[in-house]
DNA sequence: GCTCCACCGGAAATTTAGGGAA
DNA sequence: TTCCCTAAATTTCCGGTGGAGC
């Protein structure tokens, strides 16, 4: 029943991209100048998850390179790359000049040297989730080498505004700005629709359970696809040769849960101790966590340490905090948006 | 208004981890 | 193996914040 599973990922990147042609213009109006070999300016793209950001910023990027011929691209998640040196060091494997540097033993200026140093064809670097970057200084390097054009995507300009420098700020503040907003529930049904046309053999599924996805997604075009992924796998799996509104209704509770798991996966032993505590005993202030936590460790961190841990988990939106003072408590943030599936 | 105190989070110091070179 | 180097994680220290109780 599934024809193309790519179709269906998280990363794919399709050939067209719908309802986004404002903002695909706008964004490939700032790199054009790429395309004459000229250096392009910083573009900033902001919106909520699953408005498509990514999405158009690969399209664009792939767009250009089809065009051009000496264009390089790069992509680099901060979120998972949040470090200076992981950055940097990203873009340089992307770049092949990664060869002899290694890990632990070399020096962060030897990666920015590189970098200085580089001078192959213009490259689009895109930066996913930058206000993740525990030092963003990395935007400041690459904005000041003419070789690199870049993309920032976050959710809010205030929540990128807010990591970096006045500096910074004030030299973003004249970069082009594509603003884009959830999907309207039509926009995002045809989203869906070209998916299963693609991913799925014929009458799989059916225009009202796209129609449910979509609304039961709202907005969210990365949950909508992750819906309709995990059901396809799992009629796939129970032999169904269409799927089910059983099957659906699954699948919008097991999306929603593979999203917040991946953010757990990225957690150390430690943290994800602190956050079951959270979740068994909250909401809860950080004392009590300390003290559950030190009885479930053999060898806790200290109190500072957890309250790094804390604030890390509510900047990855696991956790959520109350009060600012003594009268601060943490929970787990709440998922369960209603699910108009049934 | 004052003091206490739990908590926050920045900065600097220290420890840990992992890779290369001899 | 041992020594040396560096990034990353952690600890130590500490000034600032703001409820709670008087």
């Amino acid at each position: 029943m599934i024809r193309d599973a790519r179709v269906l990922r998280a990363g794919f990147v399709p050939r067209e991209v719908e309802h986004r042609d404002a903002e695909v213009n706008h964004l490939s109006s700032v790199l054009e100048p790429i395309t004459n070999d000229e250096p392009a300016d910083t573009a900033i793209v902001t919106g909520p998850s699953g408005a498509g950001k990514t999405c158009i910023s690969k399209f664009v990027t792939e767009r250009l390179r089809e065009e051009v011929l000496d264009v390089e691209a790069t992509y680099v998640n901060c979120w998972r790359n949040h470090t200076r040196f992981r950055a940097l060091y990203q873009i340089l494997d992307d770049l092949g000049t990664t060869i002899d540097i290694h890990r632990q033993s070399t020096p962060h200026d030897e990666l920015t040297n590189r970098l200085q140093e580089y001078d192959g064809p213009r490259t689009v670097v895109i930066l996913d989730e930058v206000d993740q970057l525990e030092d963003p200084s990395i935007i400041y390097t690459l904005h000041d080498l003419p070789q690199f054009a870049i993309i920032c995507i976050a959710n809010t300009e205030e929540e990128l505004f807010s990591q970096i420098d006045d500096r910074l700020v004030s030299r973003l503040r004249s970069s082009e700005h594509v603003r884009m907003d959830k999907y309207h529930d039509d926009q995002l049904f045809d989203i869906l629709r070209a998916r299963a046309k693609w991913g799925l053999d014929e009458d799989v599924i059916v225009d009202d359970q796209l129609y449910r996805i979509a609304d039961a997604a709202a907005g969210d075009a990365r949950l909508a696809i992750g819906i309709l992924r995990t059901a396809a796998s799992k009629a796939d799996r129970e032999n169904c040769d269409r799927i089910t509104d059983d099957i659906l209704l699954d699948s919008a509770e097991d999306a929603r849960a593979q999203i917040k798991q991946k953010s757990l996966e990225s957690l150390t032993p430690h943290q994800r101790v602190v956050y079951e505590i959270v979740r068994d005993h909250g909401p809860i202030g950080p004392s009590e966590i300390h003290e559950h936590y030190s009885d479930d460790v053999d060898d806790p961190r200290t109190k500072r340490t957890v309250r790094t841990y804390l604030s890390k988990m509510v900047q990855y939106n696991l956790l959520e905090a109350e009060g600012t003072s003594r009268d601060r408590e943490y929970s787990i943030v709440d998922s369960k948006v209603a699910s108009p599936m049934g």
